[in-house]
DNA sequence: GTTCTAGAAC
DNA sequence: GTTCTAGAAC
């Protein structure tokens, strides 16, 4: 006891090793403790170490000793299933650190789907691998005993256990320390498994441990669960939520009003909230004492707002992860009107951290910020951002002026500024949201990737290769695939890699439609008419995007609404005029899932097919089964969810089927004099919702 | 995206 | 033998 109280007098840093299996809420674990502890920590992730890849388990060690030295407690943030893999890091606790163990031992069906879901992990484990490799690790797993050198092991079976665990590693102050033994285990082959509610007895009744943070931690924490206000499964239900970090807009230099500030925060907060998910909304400030986030924080409180869904957090928003442990995926910058770097606060330390990427990057969605709008910019994987501090996306945002002492300031007028401000914190969370839903349904993007996940890469890199092959010299082929170069060819304009020069004919067009006159039949500022070069049909053509960055259907957002609707109405007009020569044809407009040239382009095709240049299944395929899209769907799609849904390429290797009567032939000849001869009506699905463009007296 | 062609399918 | 496809090359 003597040597307790003793003890407790100096730091007593701690080596925490997380033992569980992928999904089991490990790296949710460490974020959450790491956000609001007292005590410094430094999270050690294999699966990020090495760069925001995964690394090795010497890397882990290295970086564990690193932190030791700093005076930081850790946590070994990997599977740590068996003794082995456990052994080196119990050794760090020879010079009186102690080494305590947490067991996430939840149901391997909750790790499993939790893994499965997952989008944002950061490690490698999505899709229906993960059932395989979760069974496969739990076989071989061994849970830790005291006397492999663990002065401390907790289990914990379900989300509540790992609450109360969260709690008391949360609450424990840099001078605190936690009894020592086995806690919480169920079948009890150690004879000191007292079970979660004995634990909380016991240590509270220790006589040793009563003056020290810990008793007063866990009785919070048992008080907490007791109370039972806290909402299952919110914590550990995804290793890595997406996030939003957003400095208070227009409080700094543009002066708002803290207390009015604060209420639009918490009000806009609250209003997105629902629509986020299990995303997570982080108001940031720099400095401890910040008024702001104590407002803020308080007025969340006072409206019952989810705490661990909205939070307020002291850092440098350029580092939260690397600094704070927190991690973010998209942060959020208080910019100014031209959005460039300089001016002070964080607009130039966002700029600073990310270097000359962002505002490339930048420059391709908007030149110019009015306030209360939003502008949501990917973040290359180049960016230092992004491989430091896995933030994928910047929105930068433009709040109301009111500093009387800089030109366009609003005079006071909080009517309009109060408008504003709640304007732009609206244009934030919906950047924000659009994010959240691309991430969710397609993790997979290279130049817009979402978090790291090295398996996905090398595959996408090697199809992309595909397309790229050949066409370069070799130089700049081995530099793409590294990833280090981007494609500075067409006009100088930075633009995703992979696309080899023949599928940039489309965007070379419609960057300069000018240049093009000759195969050019009609265009405005926003799009290019150009008959398909190769027409699959009678009559094929092309409307092409004038845009920049938007390649193909992937890349539709909710703000290419306008420029959509354009384009389908064009190729309505097309269509009439096709009609008007030759009533009986029949048109669909659409788009390829995946196309394979760049630049966003939407198919106008009669639906004869009569053409010597349709000749394979994949022309066939890509025109006549769901990979493609019609754009009336993609339409309602971009309106409602933000995005089109796109099809997979597997389907251009299916079947050889009719369009009308959808009957099976061998090859590409008897499917063409089917074809030519079938009558049938088309399927129902294409005779709704004008997906089909007949005049009535040839509607079959 | 197309062209070319080896070799599979018939 | 010819027809047709699939994959490499561009």
């Amino acid at each position: 006891m003597e040597l307790q109280m003793e003890d407790s007098e100096k730091t007593k840093q701690i080596v925490v090793l997380l033992i569980g299996p992928p999904g089991s809420g490990k790296s949710t674990f460490c974020d959450t403790v790491l956000r609001s502890s007292h005590r410094p920590w430094s999270r050690i992730c294999q699966d990020i170490i090495s760069n925001g890849k995964a690394g090795t388990k010497a890397q882990c060690l290295k970086m564990a000793i690193n932190s030791l030295k700093e005076g930081k407690s850790v946590f070994i943030d990997r599977c740590n299933l068996d003794r082995e893999q456990r052994s080196e890091f119990i050794k760090l606790g020879d010079h009186g650190i102690e080494v305590h163990a947490v067991v996430l031992e939840l149901p391997a069906q909750v790790c499993i789907s939790r893994s499965v879901k997952r989008t944002g992990h950061e490690g490698n484990l999505q899709g229906g691998r993960a059932a395989a490799v979760v069974n496969k690790m739990l076989q071989g797993k061994e849970l830790p005993k005291v006397n492999e050198g663990f002065s401390r092991i907790m289990f914990c079976y379900n989300d509540a256990d790992v609450e109360n665990a969260v709690n008391i590693y949360n609450k424990l102050g840099p001078m605190d320390t936690l009894p020592s033994g086995c806690f919480g285990q169920k079948n009890s082959d150690t004879k000191s498994q007292p079970g979660i509610m004995k634990f909380f007895k016991k240590v509270t009744a220790l006589p040793g441990a009563s003056s020290n943070g810990a008793t007063n931690t866990t009785r919070e924490a048992n008080e907490k669960t007791e109370s039972s206000r806290v909402s299952p499964a919110k914590l550990g239900s995804t290793d890595v939520v997406p996030t939003l970090a957003f400095p208070s807009i227009s409080t700094a230099d543009f002066q708002f009003d803290l207390d009015k500030a604060s209420d639009i925060i918490v009000e806009k907060a609250e209003e997105f909230l629902p629509k986020l998910g299990n995303a997570r909304l982080v108001l940031v400030d720099l400095s401890h004492g910040s008024k702001i986030l104590s407002l803020v924080k308080a007025k969340a409180s006072q409206k019952n707002i989810d705490s661990e869904r909205f939070f307020t957090f002291v850092g440098d928003i350029t580092k939260l992860r690397s600094e704070g442990g927190l991690h973010c995926n998209v942060i959020a910058n208080a910019t100014n009107w031209r959005l460039k770097a300089g001016g002070g606060g964080v607009n130039a330390a966002i700029f600073k951290a990310a270097g000359p990427d962002l505002e490339t990057a930048t420059r391709v969605r908007a030149n110019t910020l009015l306030p209360g709008k939003a502008v949501v910019v990917p973040l290359p994987s180049t960016c230092p951002l992004h491989n430091a501090e896995g933030i994928t996306h910047v929105i930068h945002v433009l709040g109301p002026n009111m500093n009387p002492n800089r030109p366009d300031n609003l005079n006071n007028d909080y009517t309009k500024g109060s408008k504003t401000l709640r304007e732009a914190y609206t244009s934030l969370f919906e950047g924000f949201q659009s994010v959240v839903q691309d991430q969710s349904k397609f993790p997979k993007r290279s130049n817009q990737t979402t978090i790291p996940d090295s398996c996905q890469n090398i595959k996408e890199d090697s199809e992309r290769n595909k397309k790229f092959k050949g066409s370069q010299d070799k130089a700049l082929a081995d530099n793409l695939e590294s990833g280090s170069l981007e494609d500075t060819r067409d006009c100088g304009q930075k633009v995703s890699k992979g696309w080899s020069t023949w599928a940039l004919a489309l965007h070379s067009i419609a960057m300069h439609p000018e240049r093009h006159e000759n195969v050019v039949l009609e265009y405005s500022d926003n799009i290019v008419v150009i008959n398909d070069q190769y027409p699959k049909a009678r009559k094929h053509m092309l409307v092409l995007a004038r845009q920049e960055n938007l390649d193909g259907l992937e890349d539709v957002r909710k703000e290419n609404l306008q420029l959509l609707q354009e384009m389908h109405k064009v190729g309505l007009k097309w269509v009439d005029r096709f009609q008007n020569e030759d009533a009986s044809l029949i048109f669909r407009l659409g788009y390829h899932s995946v196309p394979s040239m760049r630049q966003l382009h939407l198919h106008v095709i009669s639906q004869d097919f009569e053409s010597d240049s349709l000749k394979n299944k994949k022309h066939w395929n890509s025109f006549t089964s769901s990979f493609f899209r019609d754009s009336v769907d993609v339409l309602e799609e971009v309106k409602n969810q933000g995005k089109a849904n796109v099809a997979s390429e597997d389907l251009l290797k299916g079947e050889l089927r009719c369009n009308r009567c959808r009957s099976v032939h061998p090859n590409i000849p008897k499917l063409k004099s089917h074809v030519k001869s079938c009558r049938s009506q088309f399927p129902d699905h294409l005779l709704q919702s004008n997906r089909l463009l007949a005049r009535p007296e040839t509607k079959e």
